[in-house]
DNA sequence: CACTTGACCTGTCCGC
DNA sequence: TGCGGACAGGTCAAGT
């Protein structure tokens, strides 16, 4: 779920909350969420002072003054958030229930944390993660970059230097799969899931099934565009909250609320009317446009 | 090698 | 009301 826009927004609110912020103490559940040795975090994480919050593709990096960093993957329900006071209430917070701006955490820890900091302000940072699919490793600075996970990722999107060339370069590495696999390969371009996916595509009025290599060039700029433009305006709309996601307040984002066809089956296309349908493509939920996204027929 | 599918987890929702 | 099963979606390992 926090795909590149939900994992900015944490990090543009972790890097207002925590350079300068002494690490003081951290427990955690299973070794899954938190796989590091405990001589590595007893001399290079607990007294450790936080540097800088980066991210690159839907990974968070905390850069300390040790020379190492935490390197952080949410994957589909992972939070992180930041806690000084705790005065909120679930579905609630101070905005009240149902304003998009609610929050949907409690009083923390709860159920579905499994790690959790302590900063010497006696704010406590929390990883939440229900499926337990989302790690924090505790690496080498210099060693970041050279972890299995970045050593194949695609460009990030969102940078000027990324072209709509760029793009076109990089999707046609995959010319015999679908365009919606290709984009949701992050070996492709950095950063882009399911959500962003569909939204992009029903911009540019593919279908997500069309090979690669079967989109037109001028297609494939308009793709460019239309992802790139979804990209910002979520990060200014805050992300989208389907289920689990909440920003380093707590918050959840409002993305959703603009979204033309993601979660939107059954109801009418923004741009001409017809029903909205739901398929499966690449092994995903896949919201499309039947009229506007129309299959196109490929010469052997 | 190129590409697709299943596993990893837990909570929620839907139909019987 | 309880219960089984489908579903959610990021990534990697295993399969075709």
């Amino acid at each position: 779920m926090p795909e590149l826009p939900e994992v900015e927004i944490i990090r543009r609110g972790l890097n207002r909350l925590l350079p300068g912020r002494r690490i003081v103490s951290v427990t955690h559940d299973t070794p899954k969420s938190f796989p590091n040795a405990k001589a590595d975090v007893e001399q290079f994480l607990i007294g450790a002072t936080v540097k800088d919050v980066r991210r690159r593709a839907k990974v968070l990096i905390i850069e300390l003054d040790s020379k190492y960093s935490l390197v952080i993957h949410l994957k589909m329900t992972g939070q992180l958030v930041y806690v000084k006071e705790q005065f909120s209430h679930k579905g609630e917070g101070r905005f009240g229930a149902g304003h998009p701006n609610s929050s949907l955490v409690g009083k923390l820890p709860d159920k579905s944390t499994r790690v959790t900091f302590t900063l010497d302000n006696s704010a406590q940072l929390f990883f939440n993660d229900q499926r337990k699919f989302g790690w924090i490793r505790l690496i080498p600075t210099a060693e970041v970059t050279n972890i299995d996970f970045f050593k194949k990722i695609g460009p990030e999107p969102l940078t000027s230097d990324f072209t709509s060339r760029a793009f076109r370069e990089r999707l046609l590495k995959r010319p015999n799969t679908s365009i919606k696999a290709a984009l949701l390969d992050q070996s492709v371009i950095a950063g882009v899931g399911n959500i962003y996916a569909d939204e992009s595509l029903w911009g540019a009025k593919i279908h997500p099934t069309t090979f690669v290599r079967a989109v037109s060039k001028q297609k494939l700029n308009d793709l460019y565009n239309k992802l790139r433009y979804v990209l910002e305006l979520s990060i200014k709309k805050g992300g989208s909250t389907d289920r689990n996601y909440v920003d380093s307040a707590g918050k959840k984002g409002s993305y959703l609320n603009f979204a033309r066809v993601f979660r939107r089956e059954g109801l009418d296309c923004q741009r001409c009317g017809t029903t909205i349908a739901k398929l499966r493509v690449a092994g995903r939920g896949t919201h499309i446009c039947p009229n506007c996204q129309k299959p196109k027929k490929v010469k052997p």
